[in-house]
RNA sequence: GUGAGCGUAGUUCAGUUGGUUAGAACAUCAGAUUGUGGCUCUGAGGGUCGGGGGUUCGAAUCCCCUCGCUCACCCCA
């Protein structure tokens, strides 16, 4: 085997497919049934976008981009998330101006340069959902509905909703003077990558799955006690409104998430039949978002999720996906003539919307039958010399073995 | 970037203290009185033992290097 494919890229099988095909018809219904638009964007964009949007001190940003240099000397790179890209189409195309409130989704891959493990790829797909113009506590509480909504119908229930709110940015300054403060003290017994976080990125040191860390986080100051009135009663309101519709969900103030843009409410779903890659979707709001790209003051808030990790939850969890679909009629010919009218048999039949095969490999009768029940097809129908001689085939049932002879024009009325 | 484990037919795996032509199951293909699938039976094809080097009379097995995969840290979907 000379080729092989990209580290941390994966080829999805016929076998497979299924799964799929499952997940993405789910999220298009469920979009549908909340009102989102799907939009595509390219899956590259000027790096710039991602430095500006994501922030440059961000892991995926420092690290984890695939970029290059095109031909005409332009720094592209593959997106790495989805949240950026949208925006910036969102203000490119003006359609920010068409009305106030925009519901958009996307289900499409995304890269980033990582060493690959359980739950984790470098190229993935995730499905994603935005909603532009609005900063009712509902946008938040919409977006964690809707993708609870795709999980359930994925067969999934085991996950833990996790919420948390970093506040205003004017609040979170505050609050990590407060919290460098409490660490101050500690800063010997943090982890080296703790050490490293304390000046340049103070929040992430709380969600260290370090244990040393652990201990010392979990009595330090808590930013929800740290907000700003408006901004607690917004977080109490997101909060209390999930419990009145009866979503269970728990306060984890380790929910930092690692993008800069994130302000007020952020959450993640977490499963434990994932791994060590917990995380089956996450997100939040970014209320600057739009403005530090360029556009006018707007709210938005937005959460991505992961295809694979669904897929991998959900058969952690034994459910089954759709069928694959077979084809109903098989034919068998047995001679040059008989392929000839099997052929065209077999085209009507397409032409009709009823899925049919033949033998391609000029096989024997019997490997043509076996192959038949192989496929799993209701019918066989059979021409050979006989066959030809009489203008009628044989039609098989394949569940009951009965056979009627049918002339070659009238199969369609003869089956199902 | 750091660490651990693992690489033997298409697939899942055996392979005894190094010892003849490296095995099984499943899958594939072909037969079982000549035009009928599933079940059964018989048989066949298929492997540079990840790659390279070394030790040895002899290496899938021992040593070194390398590549790949997997998992974990980091981070995230």
């Amino acid at each position: 085997m000379n080729f092989r494919k990209p580290k941390g890229t994966k080829d999805i099988l016929p076998k497979e497919i299924s799964k799929w095909h499952f997940v993405e018809s789910v999220i298009r219904e469920v979009t549908g049934l909340f009102n989102f638009s799907e939009i595509r964007t390219p899956t590259f964009e000027y790096t710039d976008l991602f430095k500006r949007g994501v922030g440059t001190e961000t892991d995926i940003v420092g690290k984890e981009m695939y970029t290059f240099l095109d031909k005409g000397g332009d720094s592209i790179t593959l997106k790495p998330e989805g949240t950026a890209p949208v925006m910036r189409a969102f203000l490119e195309s003006g359609i920010y101006g068409e009305q106030n409130l925009h519901k958009l989704y996307y289900l499409t891959s995304m890269f980033r340069y990582e060493k690959p493990q359980a739950g984790r790829y470098r190229e993935h797909t995730q499905f994603g959902g935005e909603i532009l113009g609005s900063d009712s506590i509902y946008t938040d509480v919409e977006l964690i509905l809707m993708a609870k909504e795709v999980y359930n119908r994925c067969g999934i229930s085991n996950f833990k909703i996790k919420l948390n709110s970093i506040g205003k940015p004017d609040e979170r300054r505050n609050y990590i003077e407060i919290l460098k403060e409490y660490l101050k003290e500690h800063l010997d017994e943090l982890s080296e990558e703790s050490k490293k976080r304390y000046e340049t990125n103070t929040l992430r040191i709380l969600d260290s799955k370090e244990l040393g860390d652990r201990k010392i986080t979990d009595s330090a100051p808590k930013i929800t006690d740290h907000l700003g009135i408006e901004s607690k009663k917004r977080f109490d309101d997101v909060v209390n409104e999930l419990t009145r519709l009866g979503i269970e969900s728990e306060i984890d103030f380790r929910i930092v998430r690692g993008l800069d843009y994130y302000t007020d409410t952020t959450f993640e779903f977490v499963s434990s039949d994932l791994g060590s890659q917990d995380a089956l979707g996450g997100g939040g709001r970014y209320d600057g978002l739009i403005e530090q790209l360029g556009g006018k003051p707007c709210a938005g808030v937005g959460f991505g999720s992961g295809i694979e990790r669904i897929i991998i939850v959900a058969e952690k969890n034994g459910f089954t996906f759709g069928m694959p679909k077979n084809p109903i009629v098989y034919f068998i010919a047995l001679n040059d003539d008989a392929k000839k009218i099997a052929y065209s048999a077999a085209l009507s039949l397409r032409n009709n919307n009823i899925a049919c095969d033949t033998d391609l490999l000029n096989r024997s009768f019997k490997a043509q039958m076996r192959d038949a029940n192989k496929l799993g097809v209701k019918y066989v129908y059979i021409i050979g010399d006989d066959e030809i001689k009489k203008q009628k085939g044989i039609l098989k049932n394949m569940s009951d073995s009965s056979q009627i002879e049918v002339s070659f024009d009238k199969v369609r009325e003869n089956i199902l």
